[in-house]
RNA sequence: GGUCUCGUGGCCGAGUGGCUAGGCGGUGGUCUGCAAAACCAUUUACAGCGGUUCGAAUCCGCUCGAGACCUCCA
């Protein structure tokens, strides 16, 4: 394994702190996946790309990693209410369908988006329907625990009792007492001893579509234990990494705390992981506000905040250039910019492959390496890495020009770690969608214009290249003229 | 109201005490039949006030402004 001095901010102590896995070689990574019950915005693009950084990266410093994502696909209430309807059922009321199916719909739509955006599949995916038995079995050592108690046939956390021996609030920095405070009267609360109490499992109205049975009577599990289940099960009872979006610190990850000090006696989770939100206008992009814009519209433009769509290495890139612990303020002009700079970094990596060796260098090639690593071992800075690369093109466009030279082994070495970097590390590559767009008749026409074109411009007959230029451009193809010939491609 | 975070040049976005972040845009140039593309060069910053310090964007205080969580939310 590479020696590596990784450092990671965790939520909990609120300081950079050494990674060290609790059994190394291997990693264990859980993270907060999506509740479908409708499209990806660009908020779970977020999280999404964040942590597949992060597992790149630990498998490329050669951990064995173990990445956990699941699927919540059990609906959370809409209120906090017994009478309440769960977000998938209402879903499915609403377009006459099975809830399963609703889930099955977003969760096929879900991967097609991650797949677009390059993000890895996690190596166990989930879903909180098929570990209901785990979550109940949870449920009853909470209880044997003395933290939780049953009423008409819900069981809630009992947050006071847990707080005499552990402190709840102790990631989100806050305290029982102080919450009473600020507490708002919510309905469907009259069960709780405290308005802090969360529910582990909850009764089942008469309508109520997804349920089990269960020693309480038939319900469904409560909204966060999930999670503290799932990553039992699967990364056992001491895991290194917890991850997910920032709204989620509390209460969700609160609870999970609670959840597994109740049943294993202790902590779970080495490093807890929260990456910021993307905003709009300067507001957190939400479900809640209504503000987002799904991923699918980004990638069609078909969107009234879009000025025009927008490539999922676009996005990617996009969410890479700013570090995940910082806020990222959505705008046409922001995403045009992080567009271009792609381009150019794919460019290098292009120019890349035709740069001839010389005997010696004129110039330092080998520090990339280093100082990209350092970026990635301090927190994940992507933002500083990624100008690191930028400085690389500077030297790769210089040798293509003739302005430095890099011997065979630099060249080698330069080529090795941008493509390291910029494909296996950050995931960005060119677009697909380009092959798939110029297809074999397409090539071959192309190919024709562009050899007339060329002969036209040999005999200097003006007038025929630039009519075939500025009616090709009318169908949205750009000619690109260089020393070498002419080239062409699709706009987006 | 409670807890917390942030305020960097036209835009996005790094940076936590002294050394050019980077990208995009703009401007100038190279190349080109012209244009585009590409490449090179270059421009402006640290919300305000006060303090600590030889020295602060970076530490402290105050003011102003923005936001997050406290209810589902990535």
């Amino acid at each position: 394994m590479t020696t590596s001095n990784l450092y990671i901010y965790d939520s909990l102590t609120r300081r950079l702190e050494k990674f060290t896995p609790a059994t190394p070689p291997f990693a264990g990574l859980y993270v907060c996946g999506p509740t479908v019950y409708g499209d990806a915005h660009l908020g779970h693009a977020r999280p999404a790309i964040t942590f597949d950084l992060v597992f790149r990266y630990l498998k490329h410093l050669g951990y064995r990693v173990r990445y956990v994502r699941n699927i919540t696909d059990v609906g959370h209430l809409e209120g906090d209410s017994d009478s309440g309807e769960d977000k998938i059922t209402k879903k499915a009321r609403l377009e006459q369908l099975e809830p399963m199916e609703v889930v099955q719909y977003y969760t096929d739509r879900y991967h097609d988006d991650m797949d677009s955006l390059n993000v890895q599949k996690p190596s166990i995916e989930p879903r909180a329907s098929g570990h209901i038995i785990e979550q109940i079995e949870m449920v009853k050592a909470i209880l044997n625990a003395g933290y939780a108690y049953e009423v008409d046939g819900s069981v809630y956390f009992d947050v006071r009792k847990y707080n005499e021996q552990h402190h709840y609030g102790k990631l989100s920095g806050r305290n029982v007492e102080e919450m009473m405070a600020g507490n708002r009267e919510l309905e469907g609360q009259e069960e709780k001893r405290h308005p802090a109490d969360f529910a582990l499992w909850k009764k089942a109205s008469p309508t109520h579509l997804m349920r089990w049975p269960s020693p309480w009577g038939e319900g469904f599990p409560g909204w966060h234990l999930e999670c503290s289940a799932m990553s039992a099960k699967y990364l056992g009872k001491e895991f290194d990494i917890h991850g997910g979006g920032m709204d989620l610190l509390f209460p969700h990850h609160e609870c999970e705390i609670a959840q597994s000090n109740a049943t294993f006696g202790h902590d779970t989770v080495r490093y807890w992981m929260h990456n910021n939100m993307i905003t709009i206008n300067g507001q957190k992009m939400g479900k809640s506000l209504g503000n987002f814009i799904t991923l699918r519209e980004f990638f069609s433009g078909n969107h009234q905040e879009l000025a025009r769509a927008y490539s999922p290495m676009t996005i990617r890139f996009f969410i890479l250039q700013a570090h995940y612990r910082s806020t990222l303020d959505f705008s046409n002009e922001a995403l045009q910019a992080a567009e271009k700079g792609l381009q150019r970094l794919l460019q290098a990596l292009e120019t890349l492959d035709q740069l001839k060796p010389s005997d010696t260098s004129t110039t330092d090639a080998a520090g990339l390496a280093d100082k990209c690593h350092a970026a990635l071992q301090d927190d994940f800075n992507s933002p500083v890495a990624i100008a690191h690369l930028f400085d690389a093109v500077k030297t790769i466009n210089a040798v293509r020009d003739r302005r430095e030279t890099l011997s065979g082994e630099d060249l080698k070495k330069l080529r090795d770690t941008f493509r390291l970097f910029l494909v296996d590390i950050f995931g960005l590559t060119a677009e697909k969608d380009d092959l798939g767009q110029k297809d074999e008749l397409l090539e071959e026409l192309m190919e024709l214009i562009l050899e007339l074109r060329k002969t036209a411009r040999e005999n200097k007959d003006w007038e025929t290249a630039d009519k075939l230029r500025d009616a090709l451009q009318h169908m949205n193809i750009t000619i690109k003229d260089s020393k070498d010939g002419s080239t062409w491609e699709i706009n987006h």
